[in-house]
DNA sequence: AATATTTTTTAGGCTAATCTAAATTTGATA
DNA sequence: TATCAAATTTAGATTAGCCTAAAAAATATT
């Protein structure tokens, strides 16, 4: 059994380790964590001790299976949670995530398993990101970024890269969320802005707002 | 903002202040925690600073307003929770107390009063006991203990005194539940057993089982 | 009332998780 | 490749929450 501080580490390097290949370093988990680096070797070490960590001294770590497993049992309360707020409770896709946090260390199988039950085993989250099954595999739509659409190929938005209450919330105002259809009318070659199709509306976005969409072509 | 432990100690405070009457002891809180007594004197005294707890040297500790009122949001959401459970969740009354423990720890108002809405402001939990509404009020039945129902005379069981999984699980199987209509048909002088009507079967119950069921008659 | 028992507190330690400051290693740059 | 900057680790300290053992106070018993 997990304390909740290691379950935020574990969690933390499961996710760096999806956005980079090879090892994580100590400075990325400190940023976000929010702790100072010789927390973070400290903590490295104990989580190697309990073998959920492969870890080498200035060489960073990376998650043994074990400490897959766990990251993973996690992520899926997270997002079986956040689901959970935005269906039957009414919050935000913008307010889900900080509560989130603190559901997702509740240590109860049962609870788990009959959450997704009742939520009649979703796939993806508020946000577009899987789900992962009672058996811990999760299945993802091979989705591109927006600035990666070509013009004039219907798209539907799936995802969010940048979870951000302010970046969801601007996307609340433009109504662009998940299910969105969405076709490239125009790229402007001078600052590779964007001027899409978003449901009814047409719209300008920048580069830096497309590239924190997935779009499903 | 409290932290798990102090949280802890001022639910355990409250329970133990509607039981007895004047200040709570030392070691009455030791046994409900599961600390040892000078483990407790320290939280005390942590707790006075706080000013959540009026505290005196040997005289042990009742809640001041601040305190009873953050006793109560923990109340509060740990019955929101249960209701939750054994209502969508398919938890059974015996088995919501462990879960519900953490969940109680939540913070978000948002989470609590949303929730509340969901189950549309229960006013009661599985076991009977009251929920404290928004502005932290709740009302009970007057009740009696099944001991002191007199015979003949008809009455509903609305709560149990003992929560235990143990004790529950029998109610289970002798099928009485919240709802129950019971009647005493005859009251044994010899142990204070009793012959009662329990919905459509007639059964017999010890004293002891009597004095942990909560009548409305 | 004096003594014995129980309850409570104090004193001093331990562990997990953090910190700062100093030392070490890596890897980038001149 | 020698040097320097950045990243990382070590050493030593801090805090919350707990412990044991001993001391002190309250309560019960003779």
């Amino acid at each position: 059994m997990q304390t909740l501080s290691t379950e935020d580490y574990l969690k933390a390097i499961y996710h760096a380790s999806q956005s980079a290949s090879g090892t994580v370093a100590t400075t990325s988990i400190a940023n976000k964590i929010g702790a100072k680096p010789s927390s973070v070797t400290d903590m490295f070490k104990k989580l190697s001790d309990q073998k959920l960590v492969k870890y080498e001294k200035y060489q960073g770590v990376s998650l043994t299976s074990e400490g897959v497993k766990t990251a993973l049992r996690i992520v899926r309360k997270h997002r079986l949670w956040e689901s959970f707020l935005v269906s039957h409770l009414n919050f935000n896709w913008d307010e889900v995530h900080q509560v989130a946090e603190q559901l997702e260390h509740i240590q109860s199988e049962k609870l788990t398993n009959e959450l997704e039950r009742f939520l009649d085993y979703p796939t993806h989250d508020p946000h577009g990101d899987p789900i992962p099954n009672r058996a811990l595999f999760m299945k993802s739509y091979n989705k591109i970024l927006l600035t990666e659409l070509p013009l004039n190929k219907e798209g539907v938005c799936v995802g969010v890269k940048d979870n951000s209450s302010g970046f969801l919330r601007y996307l609340d105002r433009r109504q662009i969320g998940i299910g969105t259809p969405i076709l490239v009318l125009h790229r402007e070659d001078f600052d590779q802005s964007l001027h899409i199709q978003a449901g009814n509306s047409t719209l300008m976005i920048t580069q830096k707002t497309a590239e924190n969409i997935y779009i499903k072509p």
